[in-house]
DNA sequence: GTATCTGCAAATCCTTTGCAAGTCA
DNA sequence: TGACTTGCAAAGGATTTGCAGATAC
């Protein structure tokens, strides 16, 4: 029930969805985690400190979030999603299919890219978090 | 057992895997459709000819193609993932979230993002088969 | 002949859903 | 109070797996 002051809790609040001590949990658990978060480590923060959570409401409170534009979805390619709250800024990620490796990548290495697919397909990418696969320089040495 | 002349059959053959009746019609199902398949689209083809085939021999092949390089997974945010010989050329798509459309962007629209990984982050992305999200022209004017 | 493949059935994994009970505003 | 949320349990859908029997080479 800590984590009163987050920006996302504010959000919700201002939008009219209720707070409560479930979402302030999950909210808290998102917020605390400086990678991106799975739903199942979600629900193990917050089962933790209040054993009676069920892993639903995490998901339930995921797709509001995903709805209200506050967080941001990424498959990293384990078969599960990872989660980030949208106001800790952009950034993509480059994952090494050798041995997993996560290169964080600057938002502003795509924004070429997204002028190119508007000017060429009057297409407007949404490339706020995105994960490129392939092989980093330490892995291609090793071949 | 048609479809002899694949050159995905001959890759396998030449590299001891066994061409079965069944390889060959999933073979001659992902080779004779424009689109890129699914497994489930590819086993309905199959068992259209054979009907004692097993949907776990369709994803089991699919598995060794991929393993091999010789066909490529795409997924385009249907909770699915859809299958592409390698041989038929690399391109990227662009899925409309609004309204699904999907259109097709050639490959060197991605070689300029290719290069700047290379050199900024010694990475060498695999970007042959790429879904970009975003929203198309049509649906930004309706809004 | 024998290692490789297949079919079958069941299991897995992540995620979603129906519903009745609980609770925030 | 009453609409919104939750917990529970069960379903969902795509994919994987164990195993015994079948088969390509």
């Amino acid at each position: 029930m800590d984590q009163l002051d987050s920006s996302i809790a504010d959000k919700l609040g201002q939008r009219g969805y209720r707070l409560t001590p479930q979402r302030l949990m999950v909210l808290a658990a998102i917020e605390n985690s400086d990678d991106h978060v799975s739903a199942e480590e979600i629900y193990a923060q917050v089962v933790a400190r209040y054993p009676y959570v069920n892993i639903s409401t995490v998901y339930r409170t995921l797709e509001l979030l995903k709805e209200l534009g506050l967080v941001t979805e990424i498959d990293l390619g384990e078969g599960r999603v990872r989660y980030h709250p949208v106001d800790k800024g952009h950034h993509h990620h480059l994952v090494c299919q050798k041995c997993g490796a996560i290169i964080d990548v600057d938002e502003s290495t795509l924004a070429r890219l997204q002028d190119v697919l508007l000017a060429r397909y009057n297409f407007s990418a949404s490339l706020r978090h995105v994960a490129i696969f392939g092989t980093c320089g330490k892995c291609r040495q090793q071949q």
